[in-house]
DNA sequence: GTAAAGATTGAACGCCGCGTAGTTTCAACA
DNA sequence: TGTTGAAACTACGCGGCGTTCAATCTTTAC
């Protein structure tokens, strides 16, 4: 029963089992570390609790993540990019020939992501966990441009906004990867464009982020309703019908 | 020489020596943990670092707070009084018949002090400290409270605006205080302004909130000027005049 | 079947935090 | 001058954290 041994010619290629077990255990530390997350907040996330959560013990975890900043900095990314992915679907979800439908789905999409998951718009957007220190390159930023060139590509579908702006950009004024990044997918564009997209995008966190750490709770009862409106006005002031 | 001593008829009234004494050095805290907050985030407001900073032991500043928490929510309040002070004494620096440079005057001081200060700004609309858990009433809602109230003025100043919000509010869609604050200070003002006051509040939150988490400055070079361009567009959208 | 490689343990180290005693210092007051 | 009382100090207790390391168990490979 041994002659079918598959032949180990291609040693990194084949999917050995205790590499499938590895591969599974790194995925549950990441669930696991979700969880925590979720239920007491960025600074839940620790490897004894972690541990504790697993039955296992802390010290194994370091089989899997050097540190700690690397599996808080692997969960960051697993969260930007899931929030974009979100907001990316819900505005494919309508035809192009509906500017305003797609950026109000982002919009939405984004709220709704945010208050699903609180504690990770925190981790992505707000004060990371005690201690941690962001490094420089990886998936997060990756994450953002890509959130970037969203917001400009919704925001190329308006252009030029009613409101013109009277402003000079250049390209050189904004980070030279998300400039390449969006000359290249919307030739022709303005540097402005960008600026555009930028504000917009902080007119669509302004709100969540005030609801998210419940600043607007205790003032209003129905925060979706006036991001709603925003969005709506959002639209308008870019020249898109309703 | 000792005939002048003042009578002791007002045991409580009179400011002792040793009363004053404890008024400085609880300020003196305050003052150190302010500036531990500004070098080292929220999180390095810790009783043992504040009386390392002043030549104390931790166990003696539980002579002036009864706990962290206190010594936090003092903090949180003074920050954020220290915030709306600044934003109305900006705005107040512009004559009524001016409501749109006062709206961009509130703005820009919101953003200027969040840039100084960004600690502060942490913690009054970031994550609080580790373990801290908000205390139900105190100096910080009314701060908030008077943040509303002041945005409402600005758009009552305005009312109505364009876009007329064919939505419909309730007062009681709103917190009671807030609700009753606006009533009685600008009688005759529909909800739906408190609605919009709250939107505003979100729009310049939302720049400022992204610029102090450093999500903007890796995108662009110039955070306040896009800042500039959204307070002109939102006084434009409330239309007021430039 | 056996030996190498990998995964896991358990204990330990060092650090930090909050909060609570009991004791000592020292200035204000009579 | 002696008394008093607040403020500060020392010393703990308890808990949690990240991280390391030799030893042990388990799987894989030959």
């Amino acid at each position: 029963m041994t002659d079918t041994t598959p032949p180990a010619t291609a040693p990194t290629a084949a999917p050995t089992r205790r590499q499938q077990l590895r591969l599974d255990t790194t995925a549950e530390i990441k669930r696991v570390a979700l969880a925590l997350l979720a239920e007491g907040g960025p600074d839940a996330i620790s490897l004894r609790a972690i541990a504790r959560e697993m039955r296992m013990t802390a010290g194994a975890l370091y089989s899997y993540y050097a540190t700690r900043d690397d599996l808080i900095t692997a969960l960051t990314s697993d969260m930007y990019t899931a929030l974009v992915d979100r907001a990316e679907a819900a505005r494919d979800a309508h035809p192009t020939e509906a500017p305003a439908a797609r950026l109000r789905a982002w919009g939405e999409a984004f709220r709704a992501w945010a208050v699903d998951h609180p504690a990770g718009f925190r981790l992505v957007y707000g004060d990371p966990v005690r201690g941690y220190r962001v490094p420089e390159g990886g998936a997060a930023p990756e994450a953002a441009s890509r959130a970037c060139a969203g917001l400009t590509g919704l925001v190329a579908a308006a252009w030029p906004p009613p409101g013109a702006d009277a402003d000079e950009y250049a390209w050189d004024d904004f980070d030279p990867g998300l400039a390449n990044l969006v000359q290249e997918k919307f030739p022709g564009l303005p540097p402005a464009a960008v600026a555009l997209a930028l504000r917009v995008w902080g007119r669509m966190h302004g709100l969540v982020a005030l609801e998210v750490y419940g600043h607007l709770r205790s003032q209003t009862r129905d925060p979706a309703r006036l991001y709603r409106a925003e969005l709506r006005d959002l639209a308008r002031s870019l020249g898109l019908g309703d």
